[in-house]
DNA sequence: CCCCGCCATAGGGTTTACCCCAATTCATTT
DNA sequence: AAATGAATTGGGGTAAACCCTATGGCGGGG
């Protein structure tokens, strides 16, 4: 860990980047070695400078935050980068996630929720705020909701028919399934037909594909 | 919402269930209409009860909170479950996320935090700890990097057979994708044998979670 | 009380999947 | 140049999947 943090601050508000200058380096939070107003001059500045912690905005024009992420990271693994973004930054919250930035902050925190996200990531962990946590959690659970209501409006299943799901969804064929719970291939057979009807699918693998995709069963 | 929240309560821990169910009726929160030692016990009393919210522990012998949860949802999409978890579960919480339960909490929490998150979940929206969606993201993000590492099992597939196997996970049969690549029946057959070869998988179906399972193919 | 509907059980018959085998092409090796 | 091996293309035959039909059981409604 260095005894002075060389940071980079990325975005293309003169009067933002110029703001969080002033709090990084009044509070001691390290010194700001360069300014770059979006990520492809950033990029062209990452080699020679050689930063500790990058902040970089996630709306910018030429070459945004994400972009930028990926390309530096790719350059240098170890890098640290700390996303800035507003709540509402449409719903593409998994590929913040799978930039590699090592956190993300929302415009909106407070200098003391920046200064602990700084210090942080410095120190090598990960930090990203509650609030965003929450945002990318709920954009999940709908994503998920969303895709059990529409197929076919809460489809109800019988005992014997998500016991035969659960058999087909582990991989295993009506024969076996026949055998595993002792009754007729065409008993179970007849239990699939129902599950096809259901669920409005043409075969066995379409019918699996349903029921993972609609997590009724983990695979 | 109800006048009074039908709760029932799933954990294999007695001392633990009496304690939730004391905290839960001298708060005022809902009466607690049943209790169960596991989700089998659970999933059998789901149909004559109807409760309006279901408190799962994860944690418990003979069916565990993740599958009892899956199960129930498959059988009422609109039954609110809120899991009961301790933070160092495996990692499996993206199968935590994807249950269809509408929060999370730990069981370190207090009986605040408990009351805001059955008060959350009641109201319809889903609540999850900020510590464990902590976890979650990190957890994400390891399984991302991890995953453009190894893009398939160590196994090589050729052109044709990566094809055949786009076409299968999309639920197409082998006659169906036949006529796509305008090939003979026996043709694409022939490329799905030799997929179950290299996969050492015994049907399509098997074929076509394997290739989920190395995230071969979106779904 | 009896009928209707749903579930679980199963048979008959057609289509498809699956296994064993073969020919052609083409790149690499001997 | 000949041989080897792998990819792509197919056939033939059996087992399994898939579609249509049917019976006995059980609970709710006229």
């Amino acid at each position: 860990m260095p005894s002075t943090t060389k940071i980079i601050l990325v975005d293309d508000h003169l009067l933002f980047r110029e703001g969080i200058k002033l709090l990084i380096e009044t509070e001691g939070m390290g010194v700001v070695i360069a300014e770059a107003p979006n990520g492809k001059v950033f990029l062209d500045m990452l080699e020679p400078l050689d930063p500790d912690l990058v902040l970089m905005d996630i709306e910018m024009p030429v070459m945004g935050g994400i972009e930028a992420t990926a390309k530096a990271i790719a350059m240098k693994p170890a890098l640290k980068i700390l996303l800035v973004t507003m709540l509402d930054m449409g719903n593409d919250y998994a590929k913040l996630i799978n930039t590699g930035a090592m956190g993300c902050v929302l415009k909106s925190a407070g200098k003391q929720e920046l200064e602990n996200a700084i210090k942080t990531v410095i120190h090598g962990e990960s930090y990203f705020s509650n609030e965003l946590l929450r945002k990318i959690i709920l954009d999940f659970s709908k994503q998920k909701s969303s895709a059990t209501q529409t197929p076919s409006g809460g489809i109800e299943f019988t005992e014997r028919e998500l016991e035969v799901l659960k058999y087909l969804c582990d991989g295993y064929s009506v024969t076996e399934i026949a055998g595993k719970i002792s009754r007729s291939v065409k008993t179970v057979e007849a239990h699939r037909a129902k599950l096809l009807l259901k669920t409005e699918t043409r075969n066995t693998i379409n019918l699996v594909l349903f029921a993972i995709k609609n997590k009724l069963f983990e695979i």
